[in-house]
DNA sequence: ACATATAAACTACATTTGTATAATATCTTG
DNA sequence: CAAGATATTATACAAATGTAGTTTATATGT
């Protein structure tokens, strides 16, 4: 099932949608996603089991779905938005707001994506890399490191990022964010 | 369920969860993950479906076995063995073999990281992560570069690399692992 | 080789999943 | 506001999942 896009959507499918994400975002704090049914969602949603599946083929779809939309808001969020810095100042500015933003919502993204729902963190990490492939791209870029290829960086960095983000969020006592950001910086040989 | 170690077990289960593991490996080809049932699998590892349960809690219980064992044959075979080089002759070597021990068996772990699949790849993660963070806590990898953190340092490192291994598995056309390679020589700051 | 331990098979059951079809309710458009 | 469109609910069903209890087959150790 293709997941239609927000814009043309009817006031109804918004609401179920809106319910249905909620929920899973409720449950998975309380339990692992293994043991969350499409069942305790509805439940918890107050939505008809059928009206589930009129709107995602599983419950793979709507954790999926989910996680697009905390991408978002994390890109929009975290994203420098002048374009004045050098690269790496940019990059750097970038991976604190990521960490920051993440640390905020330790919980819930913490139950994203943590073992079983982890699943589907190749979500967050297609959206992500092509984000930052698309960046890469650019011109400044290029021009600090044109020997470098702007797929393989993208791939290469989100996959260390989110990485080290699932080990953050999965770690009992995590380290200082800025110990972290300290360590980041010698791993990026970009100037 | 505890998974038990090999070590102390009977031949009869030895036998089963060959089969089995065998079974889901030659489905995964053949189907994407969420595609194949427990029913499928114990069908063709003609082994009786309480059987399945007595070993595993469920399929991806069974994935993450099969991973790790692909895990365990990947550091046996591509971690250099010879301790003279380099640090950063021994790191490019590693990625060198982890790139080719993965190319030689490409539609099965292209099968097995894929989308549905990919769902356990924090399996992969973990064990090589806990890999590289032992090896990157000898002295003559701390000597290089004494400011880094092993932990954070392998963490990000095989979430890069284990990305970079996912999207060339999942490309039609992958890049040539030369390439790859040449390109990686740069984001290992280390000497 | 035999006795014992225990794994696999068998049977049965409650729950969940995914789908189809018909009804009812609600939104959107003119 | 009214009519048409369509999303939600309701009901039913086949298949898969996960578990329990019992019987049969096989491996291990002496």
């Amino acid at each position: 099932m293709e997941i239609q896009k927000e814009n043309h959507l009817d006031l109804r499918q918004r609401k179920t949608r809106k319910l249905l994400v909620e929920a899973l975002a409720q449950l998975l704090v309380e339990r692992p996603y293994q043991e969350v049914s499409v069942v305790d969602i509805c439940r918890r949603a107050m939505v008809h089991r059928t009206t589930f599946y009129a709107h995602f083929n599983d419950k793979q779809e709507l954790l999926r779905y989910l996680l697009e939309g905390l991408e978002r808001e994390c890109a929009d969020t975290c994203l420098p938005q002048d374009p004045e810095r050098s690269p790496r100042e940019y990059l750097l500015t970038a991976g604190r707001n990521v960490f920051q933003f993440f640390a905020q919502r330790r919980e819930l993204y913490r139950a994203c994506l943590d073992s079983g729902a982890d699943a589907q963190a190749h979500t967050l990490e297609e959206c992500a890399a092509g984000e930052l492939c698309r960046l890469l791209s650019e011109p400044r870029f290029r021009a600090v490191s044109p020997q470098v290829d702007p797929q393989v960086a993208a791939h290469f960095y989100t996959g260390a990022m989110l990485s080290l983000i699932r080990w953050w969020l999965s770690s009992d006592d995590p380290l200082p964010i800025d110990y972290l950001l300290s360590n980041l910086e010698q791993f990026i040989p970009i100037q």
